[in-house]
RNA sequence: GGGCGAUUAGCUCAGUGGGAGAGCGCUGCCUCGACACGGCAGAGGUCACUGGUUCAAGUCCAGUAUCGCCCACCA
């Protein structure tokens, strides 16, 4: 009796075979000199992060690789850890403290990281035990964190090399702030929005009249910005102003003088014309103020709060200030109008605050000089993108790159390792903390400042391996094999580890293949977002549809699309696939309890055995290939049909008679139903590993040569299945499916039961046919309820039969009396004009002569075939309708 | 303002030059010893639109429309 119970169960399995792989030590890459690795560095999630969408669908593609060229042999890591997600995660601290009470400032910097590493401790292991649920298969005894102690070697090594050799300096800039994480921003992470914006036209009164003019008038959509003003400026070539150039205005509710100036930024076709300058807040105005010496008036505090330069509006929040600012203004008569001006703001890309442009000393990274190897190594192919159209999107933003500020204004993160002597004015870059001025010996202080966190993620492929320290590990398993993320992360992530890893690993890249998967959206086509209210929790899929049901749901999902509209359906699905590869083994183990294993391959001689072998094998090949081209929706696709359609549905059907028949045929069909399902289950692995290591652990297989477990056996190699490749038995196949196909229809079409057997007359056009299927006989009797089966090339009509043609073959089946004559005849003419207007078709095709020149032989001679075959066809649905009048 | 992607059956989507497909949903029949998370049989589509290339276009090219995404320092 099977142990099997008749539905799967996915609770009560997954568990344990997780526990089982762990013990085996199955996922500890161990080094083979002889062998090429497969490895892939996991795109860190946030310590802070739980599992969502995108992670599910990114880990599967990354976990069917792995696994894949685990099986297939090769020396197989996948190397894990978390990201310490600086903001992020400084935001949840700083949260879980506002509800004690408590504010960062309040308790300082050291207690504040102690938080944080609290924290990291209390919670960065949900996210790993998330992944183990999930059946991914990382090296989880070596589990990394952007911010251990080697890490914080390779941080440090990478700064000072890029400060000594003049990459990373220090600047006084516009960067963008956001007040609210009271932090700097690299260009990247500000996300630009659209909003209902407002042109403000601002008239600001000449100090003194110029000809008949009293004023000029500008147009700004910040009018709170008025307070740090320090000039107006038109175009040279404007001549409406020239005559204003170098005169003075005067700034409303201010008082402050201002020059008007000539620079080519400004566009005369805009506005007015005239653009006021603020030099401290706007990028645009910081250089132009540069070119004209203009003072720089910071208006704004870190907070986003006017500051002591806003004289009487200080104190007030930068929203707030605008409204009184125009109230003023409009009381003061300086608006001509207003105009409606919806325009893209920045937001914050953690907090969708609106950021500030802010003028502050930040630290940079020289890019172009990092970006230009980086550039090559995609050009020629070092580095490939899969869809290969994301190569144009990262040419375009490589080409155009600027400097990286990567100073932020945080707490948790690697703190710039910069020290200054205040006694002497030194500035000093290093690996080591230094205590005391190297120069003069007076006391340092470090850089308040910490680094961007993706300034560490860069560092991922090559600091998860122990640099900067040389190893031999380090040496095997870099560079990587490839890399599986999601699109948005392709400048912040992506392209600057092409760049540190170039740079640092001797021109190496750090992987050699980018998978861009789709953006997982929900079926109103919004983002999958937990904020927005529109995410769906990958455990509770987990949870409905099995850890399999989901990775399979999801594989089917995966094809070249940019954006994926998430489909639950497809899950319900895979689980019912899960579902039934449970129940064809169920069968297969019911039906070998009297099997004796045997260890080599099956050499098929029946028909059916040599049919599925074939098709097996074109599988093996589909799947292999698909796998290493990232084609998983068509690898998914693949073996769903192989085994619903194939194997389930025909094979095992067949099989059912086969079984008791004699000892010999039962013990070839059982060697054929293990050695199938066997394969068929490592073709699966990968996608569906659970339900596969649970039934191949069942199989009686010749257990002293095979592996272990399921998920350390061989991949099956179709260059040796080929051998099975097997054309004839395909077609032969072909034809024993028509004949039931017939039968059924007809049954169908006529109401029928299964259970009233048949009488079926098969006319077939070839001597072999009727020798073939005469000597299968008993499978069709087994699969279509036939009590006798005539079969003969030349043979007459029964009488008060239907009849269905198709494969070269006429099946007539007498059904005395059941019969609806006038419905038959009208099925039949429908039939007929159908196969009519094909073969028309197809007949003026062929009469083309530009075609016959042109096309390629095999194309025409199938097309000749089937016109040939039309019109067989067509003769006999003649017959048959003279027949029935 | 630039770039990219999508538009195929009621819904979600495969299908990159020669016979329109899948899953779900729908209809009919089937409690047949693997599986009702199932079996068998069916219905359902002018492949967004216009033009072009080709012997041949869902498939290649150009344009249009609609939707979506990314990039972008014109106040």
């Amino acid at each position: 009796m099977s142990e099997l119970a008749p539905q799967f169960d996915p609770k009560q399995i997954e568990g344990p075979l997780i526990e089982r792989w762990l013990e085996g030590g199955y996922f500890c890459g161990v080094p083979d000199a002889g062998k090429t690795p497969f490895d892939i560095t996991i795109p860190p999630p946030n310590v802070t992060g739980v599992l969502h969408m995108g992670h599910a669908l990114n880990n599967t593609i990354q976990d069917v690789l792995i696994r894949k060229n685990r099986m297939a042999g090769r020396p197989t890591r996948w190397v894990l850890g978390t990201d310490h997600a600086g903001i992020a995660t400084q935001n949840k601290v700083e949260q879980k403290l506002a509800k004690e009470g408590l504010s960062r400032s309040e308790i300082g910097r050291e207690a504040f990281t102690r938080k944080c590493w609290e924290w990291r401790e209390q919670y960065g292991s949900r996210i790993v035990d998330q992944l183990k649920s999930m059946g991914c298969s990382c090296d989880y005894g070596d589990e990394w964190f952007t911010m251990n102690e080697s890490y914080q070697r390779a941080v440090r090594e990478v700064f000072v090399d890029w400060y000594d050799a003049g990459l990373i300096y220090r600047g006084r800039r516009i960067i963008n702030w956001c007040p609210r994480c009271t932090t700097a921003l690299s260009d990247i992470e500000v996300e630009h929005e659209d909003i209902a914006g407002r042109l403000h036209y601002l008239r600001y009164p000449l100090l003194t009249p110029v000809g008949e003019r009293t004023h000029i008038t500008v147009a700004t959509t910040r009018p709170e910005t008025i307070l740090g003003d320090t000039a107006i400026a038109v175009n040279p070539g404007d001549e409406r102003y020239t005559e204003l150039v170098g005169s003075f205005a005067v700034l409303p509710l201010v008082g402050r003088k201002l020059e008007l100036i000539a620079d080519d930024y400004v566009d005369p076709d805009f506005g007015t014309g005239a653009v006021k300058m603020t030099p401290a807040h706007d990028p645009n105005d910081f250089e132009v103020g540069q070119r004209h010496d203009l003072e720089q008036i910071n208006i704004l505090d870190e907070n986003g709060v006017i500051n002591d330069q806003g004289g009487k509006y200080a104190g007030l929040d930068r929203s707030e200030c605008r409204k009184v600012i125009l109230a003023d203004l409009e009381a003061g008569g300086f608006v001509e109008k207003i105009e409606e001006y919806p325009h893209a703001v920045g937001h914050c890309y953690r907090c969708h605050t609106q950021i500030e442009p802010y003028l502050s000393d930040q630290w940079f990274v020289d890019m172009k000089p990092l970006a230009a190897p980086a550039l090559s190594a995609v050009r020629d192919g070092r580095v490939k993108f899969h869809p290969e159209r994301w190569s144009n999107v990262y040419y375009h933003w490589m080409e155009n790159i600027r400097d990286w500020c990567i100073s932020r204004q945080l707490w948790w993160g690697h703190r710039i390792p910069v020290f200054y002597c205040d006694a002497c004015g030194g500035q000093f870059a290093s690996k080591d903390d230094l205590s005391a001025c190297p120069d003069c010996g007076a006391p340092l202080r470090q850089d308040e400042d910490v680094l961007d966190t993706w300034f560490s993620s860069q560092l991922w492929p090559f600091a998860t391996f122990g640099w900067p320290q040389e190893s031999a590990e380090l040496a095997y398993w870099y560079p990587t094999s490839a890399l599986s993320t999601a699109p948005d992360i392709l400048f912040l992530w992506v392209a600057r580890m092409i760049m540190s890893g170039l740079y640092f690993m001797d021109g190496q890249a750090p992987f050699s293949d980018v998978i861009i998967h789709p953006t997982v959206f929900n079926k109103e086509g919004k983002r999958m977002s937990k904020s927005l209210g529109t995410g769906v929790d990958p455990l509770d899929l987990m949870e409905s549809y099995g850890a399999d049901g989901m990775r399979f749901g999801l594989m089917l999902q995966v094809t070249g699309v940019q954006d994926l509209k998430f489909s639950e359906e497809k899950l319900l699905s895979s689980r019912n696939f899960a579902n039934k590869i449970w129940n064809a083994a169920r069968f297969v183990l019911m039906n070998t309890e009297d099997y004796q294993p045997v260890a080599s391959p099956p050499t098929p001689t029946h028909t059916v055995d040599r049919w599925i072998l074939s098709r097996l094998y074109g599988l093996s090949s589909r799947v292999t290939g698909g796998i290493d081209r990232f084609e998983f929706g068509e690898v998914a696709r693949e073996l769903y049909e192989f085994v619903w359609n194939e194997f389930c549905d025909w094979y095992i059907e067949l099989a059912k008679g086969r079984l008791q028949d004699s000892a010999a045929e039962r013990a070839a069909v059982q060697r054929m139903l293990v050695f199938v399902l066997d394969q068929v289950l490592r073709l699966l692995h990968p996608m569906m590993p659970f339900v596969t290591e649970e039934i191949w652990g069942k199989l009686p297989l010749e257990r002293a040569h095979e592996a272990e477990m399921l998920v350390v056996a061989a991949w099956p190699d179709p260059s040796v299945l080929a051998r099975y490749h097997d054309t004839e038995a395909e077609s032969a196949i072909e034809t024993i499916k028509a004949v039931i196909s017939a039968l059924r229809t007809t049954r169908a079409r006529y109401g029928i039961s299964p259970k009233t057997a048949l009488r079926a007359v098969v006319r077939t056009s070839l001597p072999e046919q009727t020798e073939f299927i005469t000597s299968r006989r008993a499978l069709i009797e087994g699969l279509a309820n036939t009590s006798s089966l005539e079969v003969a090339t030349v043979l007459d009509k029964p009488p008060s039969s239907v009849s269905v043609i198709g494969a070269g073959l006429e099946v007539f089946i007498p059904l005395e009396g059941l019969v609806d004559l006038d419905a038959e005849r009208a099925r039949l003419s429908r039939e007929q004009d159908k196969l009519a207007t094909e073969l028309e078709r197809l007949q003026r095709k062929l009469g083309n002569e530009g075609y016959l020149g042109q096309a390629a032989a095999a194309v025409i001679e199938k097309d000749r075939a089937r016109a040939e075959e039309l019109q067989e066809l067509l003769a006999k649905i003649e017959g048959q309708i003279a027949d029935l009048s």
